[in-house]
DNA sequence: GCGATGTATGTAAACGATAACTAACATAGA
DNA sequence: TCTATGTTAGTTATCGTTTACATACATCGC
């Protein structure tokens, strides 16, 4: 093979990962085998072995890639002192982005995960989970605190709703992504769902400076 | 096989299916198989063949009757003639416990089939999310008709919020049913997301007899 | 500078398990 | 006798994984 340098270990693993998700994204979780990783990354099945200690492992290697660059992707809105219903939008709109980039792997990967027999590979799809829920009634519950949101919101209902609403968005891209967009059909849903994070006029008493913070 | 009546066709093919929804609900999409269902049953492999074409026929068939039963099982909900959002809360709760039920393969064969190779599968999995959302978002519709709902929320929207309730609701409770029941979650989700339905006070002289109804 | 050596990385070729499915044949009941 | 339904015993394909062997490269004694 000419001049190749030599890769590292990381390297390698990183290439393995990759198109451990780019099979998964082209062909469901089915088609994602060994043989089709080495042919992708372009060596035999047995030189996979050599950066991986097997097909569990590579799913491990994947969710934990998955929960590295999607929070990453979302960060921007997290950190932002801005509005908690503004860092929600832009949470919203930030991670649905990212879906669509890496072609909607981010939670059918999780989705799998959920009912399959590995123990190892169920735990960490629900810590994934249970790490963005608990991410956005965080910042429910700031809000609440800044007196942003109605203090009558249940942060782990409307986390579980925010979650639901990408869920539900990114299921019927999967089925057609041209009559189905993410983004129109999510800014439509976080229109509807930020109603109910508003105070209502009831309340208009109780929160006299709503926009006269800061 | 001593006295065995004959069962007819159609009653080997339900069995096949129920044996088919047995093992995925026990363990997942990848416990499907021949050997599983034809050990369940109580035949040979080749026997099922009698009775079924192919393995894609079961599950088309098993799509088919969690289509059935689930319309079923909401149908109090939908036909009656109450508030909307009461038949609302009631089609969730009729959802949430065939889901129950049924050990969580309502949506999960669907999920699942949403990136399923073969072309049958997916289009008769796009059909039941469609006709489902259709089915929520005409409720919806006639409770803004009615003047039950605000007229500024848009049904399809509110019909993909509601799906994706669900659709957190089960996931969550996939990775673990005791600490996250189905029920509570739903309730609590519910009675979060139908603040975002009903009229905000801003609107109160645009429908002064919401509750003279009937 | 140079050869020996060890380690990282690769290959070819298999292994055993399991999958969906089929062909040839048996039998019971209408 | 015909048809529905079953069985036994395969076929073919693919899976994850392993074994035995090859080779490039960095390092180290000299």
């Amino acid at each position: 093979m000419a001049t190749r340098t030599r890769l590292d270990h990381q390297t390698r693993q990183h290439q393995i990962v990759e198109a451990a998700r780019d099979l998964i994204a082209n062909g469901g979780v089915d088609a994602l085998t060994i043989r089709g990783i080495a042919s992708k990354v372009g060596v035999t099945e047995a030189a996979i072995y050599r950066h991986v200690a097997s097909k569990e492992e590579v799913i491990l290697l994947l969710i934990q890639e998955v929960e590295e660059s999607l929070f990453q992707a979302i960060s921007r809105a997290t950190r932002s002192d801005r509005h908690a219903l503004e860092r929600l939008e832009h949470m919203l709109q930030l991670h649905v982005s990212y879906v669509e980039l890496r072609q909607g792997i981010s939670f059918v990967v999780i989705a799998q995960a959920a009912q399959f027999e590995e123990p190892r590979v169920r735990s960490a799809g629900r810590r994934l989970v249970e790490k963005y829920l608990s991410l956005v009634a965080e910042i429910i519950s700031q809000g609440i605190e800044r007196d942003e949101i109605d203090r009558t919101v249940a942060p782990d209902a409307a986390a579980m709703i925010f979650f639901g609403m990408i869920q539900s968005a990114v299921t019927r891209w999967l089925f057609d992504p041209s009559t189905h967009p993410l983004g129109e059909n999510s800014v439509s849903m976080w229109k509807l769902f930020r109603t109910s994070l508003e105070f209502s006029d009831e309340d208009a008493d109780l929160h006299p400076s709503e926009n006269g913070r800061g």
